[in-house]
RNA sequence: GCUGAAGUGGUGGAAUUGGUAGACACGUUGGACUUAAAAUCCAAUGGCCUGUAAGGCCGUGCGGGUUCAAGUCCCGCCUUCAGUACCA
């Protein structure tokens, strides 16, 4: 029987479903390891080729992890709350919860047939009801929490009334809208109960807020900025306005400096780290109060160099500034409105566009300098943005470019603060070689001294303060979408209620249509039976609303990273019905050890994923405030496209080699249809689709070939490739090696299934070794010198590779390993099973064969081998210093324990060595198992 | 513009982190086995020079430098990809 991989596979993976081989207990006898895959969304695609690459890497860590002794927890489930499932039903009325359903089976299948070690048994899915139920209960804690800026952590809600009872706010350090006006004990003890839960939701951590959105009216939607495109809806091509809406957001930039902060403290790529430190974002400086003549107002800017606050010449605020209006003189009114207006129309998109051009207006209006007291203009511009900041910034024109491009623009002063700088061309920037000039009390100080002294006037006349600004913003938290969680909220007298956990899950209601309505509402604004009966604690029908007992509920939804931002922790105790997760559970397991999944959430899942952490971590929920201490970003896989060229006006093909000779037109066509010569039978494109039925074919060579081109892998260009049709021509095992074998884990790389043979043959040449022609052959008998040689090596080569993350290179030592053995005709047991042993993470299944066929009745998945704990059979690399000469020296890694005498013999014993030496007096010799590297001397 | 990563054969990619560049695999060419194909096995395969071999020269994006020794380190460029963007 030759190596037939349909069969070993499906019996192993039965085997292991059946044992339940990977299930974790919580079992505190071994070490623990948490290895984690990004739960994919079960799209209606299903797998191709790429999206298994992380989960390929992580199985062969987790198998690895397994044999060092730990315990390893490695589980998988879904994040099955998203758009395409909402779009589909919208288009054919299916519920997506029946689409969801269906999606999941056909990924769960694909899964199975790859041969992961999953624990199915902690399986999550967000769309679930019983995982939703804790996505609703974090809600819940946020709302009940505030953020103290004293403590630096978040407390309950509960705390910050009893400081209100007792002393009012003026105490309080929170992180809180910025309207919050102050109040005594007895101003708080005297409002009424809806003015209190006004007060609170300036301080809670998820609160309503007025939120500018982007309202397509035709859509009834919201789009999000990659949604538009021109200034109209990428879908249908409908106008967006820019609206106002009240929205749940999430307070995470209290979390800005922590998440921060974190980073240094967990082992992430450096890129991932960067891009979320650009994404936080802090700057810092001050922020400057300048007091506006003739109005009883004040315009506060931030600004990262109060050094140059000399050098003020004008100011530029927002087009969507609030004071524009109030400030605008009558005669300049009319040209401000213009541009307001015509700036309101633009998408952000097209103001990113055309950074170039400058435009603004002056608004008749004038500050006035907190220290000289001399009037500053006050002009509007685009180029501030009302997102950042305070909207409004100083403008400094000499030491900024953008400011002086719009000073020489409009012709406004451009004071020189700088000394020994010339400015008559361009703006000075260089903040380290500043000596403030023209500046009163920062003459002759440089940036620093400039900067601290700025702060210090600017404090003692109270215009301004040192400050550090964050760009990240808090997240909107509101969906006017139909799939996904419900928030656990209703509605009393206009203010939000929680319902209290004991009532959780709020579920889904059933709506007729998944569309918004037609004033406007979510698709939840359609349902029938969505109002809470607060006195029986249950959702009832609308008609029953009355509001002493029965309130309306939230219509919004919660987005998709909301059950993604702790789904992590739950996998710990998944079943638990009382609480999110045990105290047990999460001690034990306490944070993912090891997490891959791609660095496009960055920014998303991953930010807010760390922020629920820290908040969790906060109210004592968790026991670590960072969820995952390595993590990696496994790198996309590309199809490569092939294309036909077809001679133009005609429905001939011509093969690549000679399309020069043609005016010809690219087509692509399904890549596989193509071998690994690139060459394309010409009857199967004729079967393929009826365009090319009766085609005629051009060749060269009597081939015909196609060009390629490496691109997305997507249904769009024919290039996408199905694990299934691989593991059934291949195996599971081919297809694991060959995901590894391609390159390296973290970068993005190609993929051609005509390379699988390579490792395909790796595989059989495996069964060969243990194999005499069906009858399965290992000796006792004690290997070889070099058989050993080979076995250590391997040893060495494939755990660093694996501690790495050099997956792929460790293929590579897989096949000199085989080939050489098979070259010693090497059968000895010694040898072989220390070999399955190490192949076993990679190629699971016929590791699992060969050791059930070497005698064992354990499966060899979770068993601990001391191969990976020491090199217990032989040290299997060491460094001799070896004396020469008398007192030259060379150092010899070899992959025996060999004795000094054997080294020297070997070393001297080598032909390369005798030359190198011959008639030289070496410093020193470098040699690497079996090699001569270089003789220096 | 800024930040980050990377440029090595026909292709994917190795290189013990300063030590024989091109491991391993694909592809290509030749051979063995076959009536034939598939499968399998063997050999060759960076470029150039020499009829062959022996041998030599050139070679890791470009130009310099450090070193006995540079794909690897330093300086200056070029190119590609990814993220981000009027951030005050």
């Amino acid at each position: 029987m030759s190596y037939d991989f349909n069969t070993i596979e499906a019996n192993w993976q039965k085997y292991w479903a059946e044992k339940a081989t990977f299930n974790a207990e919580n079992n505190r006898e071994k070490p623990k390891y948490y290895v984690l895959d990004m739960f994919p969304y079960p799209s209606g695609a299903g797998l191709h080729v790429g999206h298994p690459l992380g989960y390929i890497a992580s199985d062969i860590y987790a198998r690895y992890k397994r044999h060092k002794g730990f315990n390893v927890l490695h589980p998988q489930g879904y994040d099955s709350f998203g758009l395409p499932a909402e779009q589909y039903a919208i288009q054919t009325g299916q519920h997506p919860a029946i689409t969801t359903r269906e999606n999941i089976a056909r990924y769960r299948e694909q899964l199975d047939k790859i041969g992961f070690s999953f624990d199915w048994s902690r399986e999550v899915k967000t769309s679930d009801p019983k995982f939703y139920k804790w996505t609703q209960w974090i809600f819940i804690e946020l709302f009940n929490s505030w953020y103290d800026k004293d403590a630096d952590k978040a407390r309950v809600i509960t705390d910050l009334e009893a400081i209100f009872t007792k002393e009012g706010n003026a105490n309080v350090n929170a992180v809180c809208d910025e309207d919050v006006e102050p109040f005594t004990a007895e101003g708080w003890n005297g409002f009424s109960s809806k003015e209190k839960q006004e007060v609170l939701l300036k301080y809670r951590l998820t609160y309503l807020a007025e939120t500018e959105v982007n309202w397509c009216p035709q859509l009834g939607t919201v789009l999000a900025n990659d949604e538009i495109v021109n200034g109209v809806s990428e879908r249908g091509g409908y106008p967006v306005v820019r609206k106002k809406m009240t929205q749940w957001s999430m307070r995470i930039s209290a979390y800005a400096q922590r998440l921060l902060d974190g980073l240094d403290t967990i082992d992430w790529p450096q890129p991932l780290k960067d891009s979320q430190t650009n994404w936080i974002g802090r700057s810092q400086g001050a922020s400057v109060t300048f007091n506006v003549k003739d109005h009883e107002a004040t315009i506060e800017v931030f600004t990262t160099r109060p050094d140059t606050i000399f050098g003020v010449s004008f100011m530029t605020l927002a087009p969507e500034h609030e004071l524009v209006q109030k400030i605008t003189t009558s005669e300049q009114k009319e040209e401000v409105q213009a541009y307001v207006e015509a700036t309101a129309k633009r998408s952000e998109r097209e103001r990113m566009a055309d950074v170039k051009t400058i435009s603004g207006v002056f608004t008749g209006a004038y500050a006035e300098h907190p220290f000289t007291k001399e009037p500053v203009p006050i002009w509007i511009g685009d180029y501030v943005l009302a997102g950042y900041g305070t909207g409004a910034v100083m403008a400094v024109p000499c030491g900024d470019q953008r400011d002086y491009d719009f000073a020489k623009y409009f012709e406004i002063d451009i004071p020189n603060i700088f000394e020994g700088v010339d400015i008559s061309e361009e703006a000075f920037a260089d903040k380290e070689n500043t000596i403030i000039a023209n500046s009163d009390f920062l003459n002759g100080l440089s940036y620093k001294k400039a900067t601290k002294t700025a702060i210090f006037e600017l404090e003692k006349i109270g215009q301004g303060e040192g400050k550090i600004n964050y760009r990240l913003r808090d997240a909107v938290f509101s969906r006017q979408r139909y799939w996904g969680e419900p928030f656990p909220v209703y509605y009393v007298d206009g203010m939000p209620q929680m319902i209290d956990v004991a009532h959780l899950p709020i579920a889904l209601p059933e709506v007729e249509k998944y569309l918004p309505t037609e004033t406007g509402e979510p698709p939840l604004g359609r349902a029938t039976v969505w109002a809470w009966d607060a006195k029986n604690n249950k959702v009832v029908s609308n008609d029953l609303i009355d509001d002493t007992n029965v309130f309306p509920l939230e219509l919004n939804t919660m987005p998709g990273w909301a059950g993604s931002s702790y789904y992590f922790n739950r996998y710990m105790d998944p079943h638990n019905v009382d609480e999110v997760f045990s105290k047990e559970a999460i001690n034990y397991w306490k944070e993912v050890d090891l997490y891959i999944g791609g660095s496009e959430h960055a920014t998303g899942h991953l930010l807010y994923a760390r922020f629920w952490q820290k908040f969790l971590f906060d109210r004592g929920v968790v026991p670590v405030d960072e969820f995952a201490k390595k993590l990696i970003n496994q790198g996309m896989i590309l199809g490569t496209s092939a294309i036909v060229y077809r001679i133009s006006g005609s429905n001939t093909y011509v093969s690549k080699g000679i399309k020069d000779e043609y005016e010809t037109e690219e087509l692509r066509v399904d890549v596989n249809m193509i071998n690994a010569s690139d060459e394309l039978i010409p009857e199967e494109l004729m079967s393929w689709q009826p365009q090319f039925k009766d085609a005629e074919f051009i060749l060269e060579d009597g081939k015909f070939i196609v060009g390629r081109e490496v691109e997305k892998m997507s249904k769009r260009w024919y290039n996408v490739v199905n694990p299934d049709g691989i593991c059934e021509q291949y195996g599971a095992d081919s297809l694991r090696l060959y995901e590894m074998f391609l390159g390296p884990l973290e970068q993005a790389k190609p993929w051609n299934t005509a390379g699988i043979t390579g490792v395909h043959s790796f595989l059989k040449k495996l069964w060969k070794l243990y194999h005499n022609g069906d009858v399965f052959d290992v000796t006792d008998e004690a290997p070889t010198k070099d058989s050993l040689k080979t076995l250590h090596k391997t040893i060495k080569k494939v755990e660093e590779d694996i501690e790495n993350f050099s997956f792929n290179t460790s293929v590579s030592t897989f096949m000199i390993a085989v080939n050489e053995l098979t070259a010693q005709k090497c059968n000895s047991r010694v040898i072989l099973e220390p070999l399955t042993i190490l192949v076993s993470p990679y190629a699971p299944h016929i590791a699992e064969e060969l050791w059930q066929k070497l005698g064992h009745s354990e499966s060899i998945a979770t068993e601990a081998f001391p191969i990976f704990e020491e090199k217990h059979l032989v040290e299997s690399t060491k460094q001799y210093p070896i004396s020469f000469n008398g007192k030259t020296r060379f150092t010899l890694e070899l992959s025996l324990d060999l004795s000094k005498d054997e080294i020297e013999a070997e070393v001297m014993g080598h032909e390369k060595t005798k030359q190198q030496l011959d008639g030289r007096t070496p410093k020193k010799v470098i040699v690497v198992p079996g090699k001569i590297v270089n003789v220096v001397g």
